[in-house]
DNA sequence: AAAAAATCCAACCGCTGTCCA
DNA sequence: CTGGACAGCGGTTGGATTTTT
């Protein structure tokens, strides 16, 4: 009844991927395409879980994988994006071409999350007082405006509603720099309101926004504290228990196009 | 130089949603 | 309708490497 469990854990390898073993899943994916996860092991004639395939296949050896370090402007827009979006790296690695949500997740609890805590640390011994920061302020619809999906790297999905960066190995430096650009500008603008100025010295993770959605005032407010500040709204747009309970996804798109643009 | 501690990251685990028999 | 396979995701682990003591 029903189908064979997916791999028999009885006799595979597990661990660490050896040269040989990588060369036979590339060549295999290479002549026959990816997919079929539980075949593949066999017809590659690998000891592996199809699981594990393809989890090797999508984080290291797939051609469009980028190596190598994350830059500064990677990160500013992991962070930016992870304030909006959370833990959701699949969602964060679809807008930086290239990076595996692994890689993402990785980078985050190994570098980012440390920094951020050393920074609430260093607040919070510097500093006592709560004191709200001058905001960037700018609205959505004044940013769709400018949104030009066909031309500036931020293509509509064809499968759905998300903005997605499309991931064309002509343009990619070319969207990579776009978005690199925006969230550089953003950082400025915030940076460069902000009072203390040893804060300004540092490349602080702490920002201030309102933007606006179907005709209504949105306010961020994200400190390392974690600190809501007075008058700021609690709840993301899409989580807000007037719209619905749970996502809602066509905000939350809006809310990740508003931050792309 | 050696041991201990910290860091990094590839890989694994388990859960969820979707598809299909 | 039910239940199993599968793909995909986020959390966690474990071992290799690097840094510190």
């Amino acid at each position: 009844m029903g189908r064979a469990p997916c791999c028999e854990k009885v006799g595979l390898r597990r661990g660490r991927w050896t040269t040989e073993e990588d060369n036979l899943l590339l060549s295999y994916i290479q002549a026959n395409g990816e997919g079929s996860w539980r075949a593949l092991p066999k017809n590659a004639g690998l000891l592996r879980c199809g699981k594990s395939c393809r989890l090797r296949w999508i984080n290291y050896l797939k051609s469009d994988v980028k190596r190598g370090n994350i830059s500064t402007e990677e990160e500013d827009l992991i962070v930016k994006l992870h304030a909006s979006l959370g833990n959701k790296w699949s969602l964060i690695a679809g807008h930086l071409p290239g990076r595996t949500d692994n890689e993402i997740k990785n980078y985050w609890n190994s570098h980012l999350s440390r920094k951020i805590a050393q920074n609430t640390t260093k607040r919070k011994t510097s500093s006592t007082k709560k004191t709200r920061k001058p905001r960037k302020t700018s609205t959505l619809s004044s940013k769709q405006s400018n949104m030009n999906p066909s031309s500036d790297g931020l293509l509509a999905d064809p499968n759905g509603t998300s903005p997605t960066l499309m991931q064309s190995t002509n343009t990619e430096n070319k969207q990579v720099q776009n978005i690199q650009q925006v969230v550089e500008s953003d950082l400025a603008t915030a940076s460069s309101s902000m009072g203390d100025s040893n804060e300004d010295k540092e490349h602080e993770y702490d920002w201030d926004w309102d933007f606006e959605i179907d005709n209504s005032m949105v306010g961020l407010g994200l400190g390392f504290e974690g600190e809501i500040f007075d008058g700021d709204v609690l709840s993301w747009p899409w989580e807000s228990p007037t719209t619905q309970v749970g996502l809602d996804m066509k905000k939350q798109d809006e809310m990740i196009a508003w931050l792309m643009s």
